[in-house]
DNA sequence: TCGTGATAGTTAGCTATCGAACTATACACT
DNA sequence: AGTGTATAGTTCGATAGCTAACTATCACGA
């Protein structure tokens, strides 16, 4: 019972200098922040197995999902995963240099340059999704059904 | 109703392409990740108005909340903070340029360069603090306060 | 006291990412 | 058509982080 996390530590460093404040929030967001931090490296790991890093997940899964032809534009990848568009260019060329997606061109824009999923790129998703999703489970593998549904349910109110 | 958030798109996106597995730790997770990313960028916003980024207050702050001496090793705020030493070690050098500690030397152990937050630094922090609880306070305003009491026990099942 | 291995911290090289500036193309209005 | 403005994507320079290798110091046992 006695048996401080390193949040609770943190909690109790601060209310032993500032008695006066609030750091509950704090503390909550520091447990956030902590959990993903600590998740993602897990992750990291799991897809390493696979010779792909998250960002590279990333990208691949969101042209996936996104159904036949499994061709997203570079603005659309990059606001989906998050990044900037720099960084989708970045993304996008290690991606390609590697085979697994093909930058098309868009016959009504010229602009534009479509990124397709090729069928190298579409085995290796497929084949890292079924470790990850394993590997997500297993971040949660503490909660109950219901409790996962809790936690989603707080979170969407956050966002 | 029918109004759709990033990470239900994503959900749906995948159970379309393959409805013969379960998402939903991948979208639980997806939601946490989004959750500190974008919190992330409000306090970094918060605290660039003190002249720190979230790296440089983490530091400041756990050397802050130590209590007097306000002293602590590289190797002890490396591991507090989450970060490599070596990033640590640049984290001091940007910190000391500025001010805002001072690296030491103890005694018992030349190997040793313990590091003590400044007058400077810690008038940064403490004026900084205020700030970033507020902000912090923020991001869970949209929870009662005994929902982030619950989320608070679900992150702590799960670290 | 000498060696052996552990530990504290820094340095070097690399990678990912960002914002801002740039190029090319499209669109809208006159 | 011509001009100005918006948009798509890339390039550039800077930054922060990591790992691995290195230096200096310590601690312990023969």
């Amino acid at each position: 019972m006695n048996d401080l996390d390193p949040i609770d530590e943190l909690l109790r460093g601060w209310e032993s200098v500032r008695p006066e404040l609030d750091f509950q929030p704090m503390a909550l967001f520091a447990r956030c922040n902590r959990f993903v931090t600590l998740s993602l490296r897990k992750l990291e790991a799991t897809l390493t197995a696979h010779d792909l890093s998250v960002g590279e997940f990333d990208v691949l899964s969101a042209l996936r999902r996104s159904g036949t032809p499994f061709t997203l534009r570079p603005s659309e990848l990059a606001e989906r995963v998050m990044v900037s568009r720099a960084g989708m260019t970045s993304r996008v060329d290690k991606l390609e240099e590697n085979g697994f997606v093909e930058r098309r061109r868009d016959p009504d824009d010229r602009r534009s340059e479509p990124i397709m999923l090729t069928k190298a790129g579409r085995r290796l998703v497929d084949g890292a999704l079924i470790a990850l999703l394993d590997a997500e489970a297993q971040l949660f593998a503490g909660l109950s059904e219901s409790q996962q549904r809790q936690m989603d349910a707080l979170l969407r109110r956050l966002l």
